[in-house]
DNA sequence: TATCCCCTCGCATCAAGATGTGATAGCGAC
DNA sequence: GTCGCTATCACATCTTGATGCGAGGGGATA
């Protein structure tokens, strides 16, 4: 198995130390490059273009740019590295930032150096290691989407909601309930009594952000 | 520390033995019951108030109601209960429905048993174990967020668009761009043949959607 | 029983949107 | 220069939507 190439994006000299010698002192790793910023890290990447690592170790908390804005541009120069976050925040905002930008793994800098070894070998076998309480805030993100109050709406009058939205007219929303056209602008018109809102196009965009 | 009450719902015998045995002969656990459905396990979580598992391990794929369709149920009768997952399938669709169900670990039946009642303990602790493809795939979830083409429409005609979805009329359109009311008509004209569609909620729907 | 809420329907009116036909003008490409 | 695209404006017509007023039937509840 050929090593995979490294590179160590990291501003704390101690951390920055310790992964380079417990990483560069590893076989299965050849360690390109360590940089201290993003800066330092992407004209690196410009000017060498024997840096093509396959995975970077990404500290999220850095002077200058932040790990997380420097992905895409990393992402821009080395399309196809993976990304493994390195940090001692743990907030949502953050884990999920990184996530959209195109991490693909999240570590607490707690973990030890054995884990984050583990966690480079895993990534780029195409799978991903997140920290059991990262992983945690992650599984959660997608609990919270069940939660959608159907508003103070009868059942009928969802009903009536869900053929409007869905892009019926009044007169075909009649037609598939079987009820005549004045009904249906009578239902309307309480829903948005009910609701406060004034039009069509309100009522859309409520029923789309809820959902 | 107090041993972790858990259960297992799992159809299949020799998966099921072998996590009895194994996690049942565990001084860290208290194994209170094993069901080999849904049903079978609903049935017991009714009649014994003594089984209050903090851990359920659960098979994805089981005769009758699946594990997934099963959660809701469980979690009613025990609010607390963490569960964890397991499967042979890793496609996406069952992993995020598991996920948005309630579940909080995603785990392949291939994992070792130990790497199980790591994940057992993880989960207990608040924290999430995914398997590493799983976890891959939940990570990828968060990446197609930020494709979103614009259509194929020019700049002045996307200015129009925005305004019509932010709830403005044609006539409060044309006055904030400026011009006259019938060419805000003439632009959605052309916006609705481009984009193939013959509605404000249709236009309002498709804006929306892709943001 | 009286009351309230929900669903149903009708009519009327005005505002808003959808659609067709046609015209003028600037700008870049061929 | 002509062609094509974009942006602008006008007029006409028809459909849809928003809103007010009124009304009857059914079910739940006090």
């Amino acid at each position: 198995m050929k090593p995979i190439p490294l590179a160590i994006v990291e501003d704390d000299p101690i951390i920055r130390e310790s992964l380079r010698t417990f990483l560069g002192g590893d076989p299965q790793f050849d360690l390109l490059y360590t940089a201290v910023s993003i800066e330092d890290f992407l004209q690196a990447l410009e000017t060498d273009a024997r840096i093509v690592p396959a995975v970077i170790l990404l500290d999220i908390q850095l002077p200058g740019m932040s790990g997380i804005e420097g992905i895409p541009s990393i992402k821009k120069l080395r399309p196809g590295v993976d990304v493994i976050m390195l940090t001692t925040f743990e907030e949502s905002d953050k884990i999920f930032a990184a996530l959209c930008a195109g991490a693909c793994s999240y570590l607490s800098k707690r973990v030890s150096l054995v884990t984050i070894r583990d966690a480079i070998l895993t990534v780029h076998r195409g799978g991903s290691y997140m920290s059991p309480s990262i992983a945690r805030k992650v599984v959660e993100h997608f609990i919270p989407a069940p939660k959608k109050d159907d508003g103070p709406l009868t059942q009928r009058q969802q009903e009536i909601v869900d053929c409007i939205v869905n892009g019926l007219s009044y007169k075909m929303t009649a037609d598939k309930l079987g009820i005549s056209l004045d009904t249906v602008r009578t239902h309307i018109k309480h829903i948005y009594q009910v609701l406060e809102i004034n039009s069509k196009g309100e009522l859309i965009r409520r029923s789309l952000d809820k959902k």
